[in-house]
DNA sequence: CAGTGAGCGAGCTTCCGCTTGACTT
């Protein structure tokens, strides 16, 4: 029997832990937070000082129900939660619900899972932090207050079920911001002028650039004009020595940023898979905002990169969080085991370890030394002077192991480059000059990563919820995850060769997004209409602001109760105001009057999105749907009468009419009560009746050969031909088919044992009928479900999660 | 992987930060 009862925030922690611990301890997980604010109304008392109405969690209940078992056998409970705001309080939470009383319950913390750093917390235990507990409970009512309040005036005044927040409105701001900046954006451009030199004897081509850029195509012909003749030679030759230091290791918002840039994983995909690391006992804890690391981890890279690269590439290297309002109660995100450069896994879990390996690694490597070569021509006719710019690594340091790549994929002229030796003088014949016309670049569109990373410079949002944030502020449909095609523009290039000047002009693609947030209509206007209403907590300041007040309460020097009253007074007062006076809103602007019939072209947001409206209400007007990219801010009358002409007769095929129409998935063609989507390579309003049924045609066979076999005796499996190749349909649930493998070979044993291998890796939820019964007891017959008796075994059993 | 419009009204929606599973909608 255990006398002692240690409870962290973390399973996998615990687990760690208790080994590091004699056998007197056990070591119990928390699994986070155990109480939160009442969820069926306000939860806080606003006549009684702002009283909270705390209860436990449903999914902690059973939690607890141990917890206070085990309470009641321990000599010595020890809160061991992590060491800031919110574990403070899980600490006060625990001790107030485990009936401990709080000042004398012992509570530890460390901020690296060393057997020396428990051991050492163990000897000096303090009591839980009250001060600190009331700046989370500060927090905590704010954010209450803030989003129970916003929310029901946006769904008064804008939609229903929408939600305002602290975090999530200010991130929703961000992207509207940005996106008017695109929009406001107007493209300049100017002529870069390159040349290509080379000496008499024909030895190297020097590339060079001029030291100015033209505004217009004749100031840049007029310069090529004088560049005939002009005798050019080396004037300068510069060397610099020139160093690049690592990144620092990695936090939750420089993964999530690194993995996107160098392995296209989103946010969340990042912390998925992170997690299982994690709980692998592979990495330290995942979400964190320090780039601390242990001493013990420091020398063990140490050692790693000795033995690995020699002792010239290890530079000892420390750290500091700068991050606004970090709290620092972890490590930064690294290796658990330096040596271990590899692991097992899936693929995206290797992957993501290496990228944490070599970031950490590298944190702890020499500099970068290089050689910055700069070489000017010039001659004496000319003005101007054309600069070849080269660098070259002399030790790559660092380098060896990681680079780190910048959020702009513009950088192309990165590579090194190696200029050859040069003497000043040297005369220089003109091989050829451009000047290529280039356009200014416009503010680039967040990705998921970079709005994460915009968060964490502005104090916005903690490790925990910048995943789950993107995820609201998308199923609200406020943000807009994808991917839109880039236009065509013209480049004009001069070319000067043989004293000869020619023109040409040829076609580039730009603006082409993968990926990227787009704001939604009802993101702009909801983002407008509480920036009118409540600048203040729109503000990006605002966080940070309170934040330094809840730093005061933190240190006992004002009461929570009066901050939040300080905060409250006003701020509902607003909220009333708003409630009477501003009228609700859809958005709704007047495009103009149509030409043809005279009435009045407006768009406004419907019941399911954006819509177009033709006449007024009073008249039977006629509805259209605003198609994907298009914004009610930017829409032009034009526009809004081109979707007035859907559906669009074709006319008649097979007797039957062809329509054209544009719908919830974009544009399609409608015959016989069957649809077919219209390719992006075609226009809806241009479309004519012979390519129609072109596309009829084409999906008919694609129908006819979605179905690649049947069997007999089990009407419910099929094998079918899928966007993403042929698979196995079966009971609801889909399975891929070995690449390996030719679909039209199987048998229906093939099939079954496909199913079979993949029913508990692939699809954990297959349809829960009378079937699955039968189902399990097959499995259960099966020799290779082992795997599948741990997933769907309750979490109780102490089956090993060992699954390599 | 499937699918292609919008009446009426009652009842409900919602925050941020800690943590992992559960498994239908």
């Amino acid at each position: 029997m255990q006398e002692n009862l240690v409870i962290v925030e973390s399973p996998a922690k615990a687990k760690t832990i208790e080994k590091f611990l004699g056998e007197s301890f056990l070591v119990k997980s928390s699994y986070g937070h155990i109480r939160d604010l009442s969820k069926k109304n306000l939860g806080i008392d606003i006549e009684h000082n702002f009283l909270p109405e705390y209860i436990i969690s449903d999914d902690k209940i059973k939690v607890v129900q141990e917890l206070r078992s085990l309470v009641k056998k321990a000599k010595t409970v020890w809160l061991a939660s992590d060491e800031d705001r919110e574990g403070e309080a899980i600490a006060w939470h625990l001790a107030e619900v485990l009936e401990l009383d709080p000042t004398q319950t012992k509570r530890i913390v460390f901020h690296e899972i060393t057997k020396e750093a428990i051991q050492n917390a163990i000897k000096t235990p303090r009591t839980v932090d009250l001060n600190l507990v009331n700046a989370q409970q500060a927090r905590r009512i704010l954010d209450r207050l803030v989003g129970f309040e916003l929310s029901p005036l946006l769904w008064k005044k804008v939609k229903p079920s929408l939600s305002a927040g602290r975090v999530q409105s200010v991130a929703v701001r961000l992207i509207v911001e940005r996106e008017r900046e695109i929009m406001a954006f107007t493209q300049t451009s100017n002529f870069r002028v390159t040349g290509q030199f080379e000496p008499n004897n024909k030895e190297y081509t020097l590339k060079a650039e001029l030291d100015r850029r033209f505004e217009e195509k004749e100031q840049a012909h007029k310069f090529l004009e004088r560049c005939i003749g002009a005798s050019f030679s080396i004037s300068n030759v510069d060397k610099k020595p020139g160093k690049r230091s690592p990144a620092a290791p990695f936090t939750t918002s420089t993964l999530q940023q690194e993995a996107g840039r160098k392995l296209g994983y989103s946010v969340s995909q990042t912390m998925t898979i992170a997690q299982k690391l994690y709980e692998a006992g592979l990495i330290t804890y995942m979400r964190t905002d320090s780039v601390n690391l242990s001493d013990t981890a420091i020398s063990a890279a140490e050692k790693a990169i000795k033995s690995m690269y020699g002792a010239e590439y290890h530079n000892h290297r420390q750290y500091r969080t700068k991050a606004k309002g970090a709290q620092e109660a972890h490590e930064a995100i690294r290796p658990t085991y330096m040596e271990n450069a590899t692991v097992e896994g899936t693929p995206q879990e290797r992957r993501l370890y290496e990228l944490i390996w070599k970031r950490t690694i590298a944190s702890q490597m020499s500099d970068a030394l290089t050689e910055k070569t700069t070489i000017t021509i010039g001659a004496p006719s000319i003005e101007e002077k054309f600069v070849a710019a080269g660098e070259i690594v002399k030790f790559d340091g660092f380098l060896k192991v990681y680079k780190e790549s910048a959020d702009d994929e513009s950088n192309e002229d990165e590579a090194e480059v190696l200029l050859p030796p040069i003497k000043v003088g040297e005369h220089q014949n003109t091989k050829e000059i451009n000047a290529v016309q280039r356009f200014a670049q416009r503010p680039p569109r967040y990705a998921e990563s970079s709005l994460v990373k915009k968060m964490e410079e502005l104090g916005i949002g903690r490790p925990s919820t910048y995943a789950p944030t993107i995820s609201t502020i998308i199923n609200r449909g406020y943000v807009i995850k994808e991917d839109r095609a880039g236009f065509e523009r013209n480049i004009e290039t001069l070319t000067l060769k043989k004293d000869k000047i020619t023109e040409k002009v040829a076609k580039e693609n730009y603006g082409a997004e993968k990926a990227k947030l787009f704001p939604s209509d009802i993101g702009m206007l909801v983002t407008d209409f509480l920036s009118e209403h409540f600048s203040n907590i729109m503000n990006y300041d605002f966080t940070a602001k309170v934040e330094k007040d809840f730093d005061i309460i933190a240190e006992g020097k004002i009461k929570w109760e009066e901050m939040i009253r300080k905060f409250y007074s006003p701020f509902h007062k607003d909220v009333e105001l708003t409630m009477e006076t501003s009228t609700p809103t859809k958005g709704e602007k007047v495009l103009g009057v149509d030409p043809k019939t005279g009435k009045t072209v407006s768009v406004r947001i419907g019941r399911f999105g954006p819509i177009a409206q033709l006449g007024s209400s009073e008249e039977e007007p006629v509805y259209a749907g605003l198609q994907k990219g298009q914004l009610i801010e930017t829409i032009t009358l034009e526009e809004a009468l081109k979707l007035f002409e859907f559906p669009r007769n074709l006319g008649e095929y097979e007797g039957k009419a062809v329509q054209v129409g544009i719908g919830r998935f974009g544009p399609y063609v409608k015959h016989a009560s069957k649809y077919v989507s219209i390719p992006k390579t075609d226009s809806p309003s241009e479309i004519n009746l012979e390519r129609a049924i072109e596309l009829i045609e084409a999906k008919r066979k694609a129908d006819s050969e979605k179905v690649i076999k049947t069997f007999n005796e089990e009407p419910e499996l099929q094998v079918l031909n899928g966007r993403f190749g042929p698979y196995i349909a079966f009971n609801g649930a889909n399975y891929k088919i070995p690449k390996t493998t030719d679909p039209k070979a199987l048998t229906l044993e093939d099939c079954r044992t496909i199913v079979e291998s993949q029913a508990t890796t692939v699809k954990a939820k297959p349809r829960a009928k009378a079937t699955g019964s039968k189902a399990t007891t097959a499995k259960a017959k099966a020799s290779t479900t082992k795997k599948a008796s741990s997933k769907t075994a309750a979490p109780k059993k102490t089956t090993t999660k060992k699954t390599k």
